[in-house]
DNA sequence: CTCCTCTATGAAAACGTTCCCGCAATTTCA
DNA sequence: TGAAATTGCGGGAACGTTTTCATAGAGGAG
């Protein structure tokens, strides 16, 4: 039914071998018959069919990512930004979610694994034992999760967290409250407890909670308690449950209270007030993520699988965005 | 290096056609030998090849879908849900985004079309022409456009717009404003208009304009003029954009307007005040169309493609999901 | 003029399945 | 009990590529 090599062969009047050729080697085919193989492919509308392009062993073509949620608003930007780079570099993005869950994520995995040349695996739920194997079976990139000897992406709030640290200072807070429900990115290197202590602000830590709306709400109303004039929330979700629940106290963002989110997803920019966010670029999250894993396939190929040397880390920064829901510090 | 058929055909002391026939039509060989057969295939680790069973002609196992912005909140809880739906049918869904303009949109099918046995098309941007033209060649399902002779899911909100228009009359509102930004799914059918007149209530358009926050920022600064007190926004962003904007004016949601959003996205729940809205229940949309496109598919390849009898058009309904941005209107 | 080295091309194997045929053994029916 | 139908399985072609190997011709060096 759909045109095959042989047919734009026949048609350009060489054989298979020399179509093909010209599609993936094109400076070994004379220019003028590789003009005469395009033009004929283009007549007939040819275009190679992947299944057996891959079948022949020369990958999918395909790269697999896997998120912890596709409906969690930070990671939409990432996906389509990951699409676009990856669709530059001549790859394809299957996209799964793992619902958080280590059934789900292995359900995934699997439905995926076949189809793909390698796999960003965000956040995974697996145990060390089991990414090491799969890191053995394929090409791997872990992101927000540390698993020695495998290709990292690792996001680092700490930039972002010390500028917020210093805007509250500057506006002049002395005491905050952090609404925590673990992140990943901030158990490591320079705590949050830190960053604020440097600049000899107060911190209190609530939770562990879940990262949800109702969250923020909750911990809105332990802040009066705290006499704390800021907040900082686990993402940006959880902020708007705080923004909400000021709002039903009768408790003025930024008058009184000043809040700040984390992501810079879409939520922080369309809230009222605008929310004050630290920003994780979601492209160059992607990139980096995608042209590691591109690296790591690459690298496989040429020296086997499991014989890595040092693998990369790469780290991504952040920064605040400051806007509305952050102001000067109420008078005492 | 990955395991094959054959090494559980030897494993298993049977034929490679019998392996076949144990996975794909397991009545046709005997329980004992089925039985040794999937031993061998679990001990082994095996699982099928993809691309060559997709080689060989029995499809690819993937759904593809097109969407107008995967960044569009409204998108992914359908793609999640799509996702799930297809695995638990054995599809795997690859998704793709046509960033709203034709030729993006053209080389998203192009980069997908290989890989799939069916596309899903959101809001296509194509001319009718190539849609018939690729309909011709594989199965196709159309979202939120109509193409005679292809099969289509559409979003109807003549439910959704009359209970907004029968809450809004029931809270004393006498004239109100939509704001547009062309939504297809309002352009058939009973129109807004003729809704609200049915409750002989006034209805002002304004627009069309960009479907935007700012959109919403600045059609809330006319809605005085029109002496309004009920706005309906194309969408939940636009919604905010109103909520942000009648926030900055000093107008009070929903005590001296009231507001109401269309897609019950995210936003419209964790927004201040939470956003009355339109609901479109994106697993039900999800479902349909994904069931509709594995029906197609499965017609294509009884009966032939391009011989369609009548192509089925599924709707799906919407209804209003009331929350804190609607309320009395103000005692004139 | 001969031999050698390239370069451009073709022939054919291989990739891992599925599925059509064919064969034997078993069951069914008269 | 014999013929016919059915069942369970194996052999092998086919799917559309890529890639290795071989070959023919063109040049260049001696």
């Amino acid at each position: 039914m759909a045109v095959t090599i042989r047919e734009v062969a026949s048609a350009a009047g060489v054989s298979v071998s020399t179509v093909s050729r010209a599609f993936t080697a094109p400076d070994q085919v004379q220019p003028t018959t590789r003009q005469r193989i395009l033009d004929a492919a283009a007549e007939l509308g040819y275009s190679p069919n992947p299944a057996a392009r891959s079948l022949r062993g020369s990958g999918t073509g395909t790269l697999g990512l896997i998120v912890p949620d596709i409906a969690n608003p930070f990671f939409p930007p990432i996906i389509k930004a990951m699409q676009a780079r990856a669709r530059h570099l001549g790859y394809t993005v299957l996209v799964a979610d793992s619902d958080e869950r280590e059934a789900d994520e292995m359900a995934a995995i699997a439905a995926v694994s076949k189809r793909v040349d390698g796999l960003i695996l965000w956040a995974s739920t697996l145990t060390e034992d089991r990414l090491h194997e799969l890191a053995g079976r394929m090409p791997l990139v872990v992101v927000n999760r540390h698993v020695p000897g495998i290709p990292e992406v690792r996001i680092s709030l700490a930039a972002g967290i010390a500028q917020a640290a210093e805007q509250l200072k500057a506006y002049g807070h002395r005491r905050c409250v952090f609404i925590n429900a673990s992140r990943a990115e901030l158990s490591r290197g320079k705590s949050i407890q830190e960053s604020f202590e440097a600049l000899d602000l107060s911190l209190s830590e609530l939770g562990p909670y879940e990262p949800r709306f109702e969250t923020g709400v909750h911990a809105a109303t332990l802040v009066a308690a705290h006499e704390a004039t800021a907040v900082i929330a686990h993402n940006d979700v959880v902020a708007l449950g705080v923004l909400h629940q000021m709002a039903n106290l009768g408790v003025s963002v930024p008058r009184d209270v000043s809040v700040i989110g984390i992501d810079d997803t879409l939520l922080a920019s369309v809230s009222t007030p605008s929310l004050t966010t630290i920003r994780i670029d979601p492209e160059e999250i992607a990139t980096r993520a995608g042209d590691l894993l591109i690296e790591t396939i690459a690298n496989a190929g040429r020296t086997g699988p499991g014989l890595d040397a040092a693998s990369p880390i790469v780290e991504i920064g952040s920064r605040l965005i400051p806007r509305a829901s952050t102001g000067p510090a109420p008078a005492h």
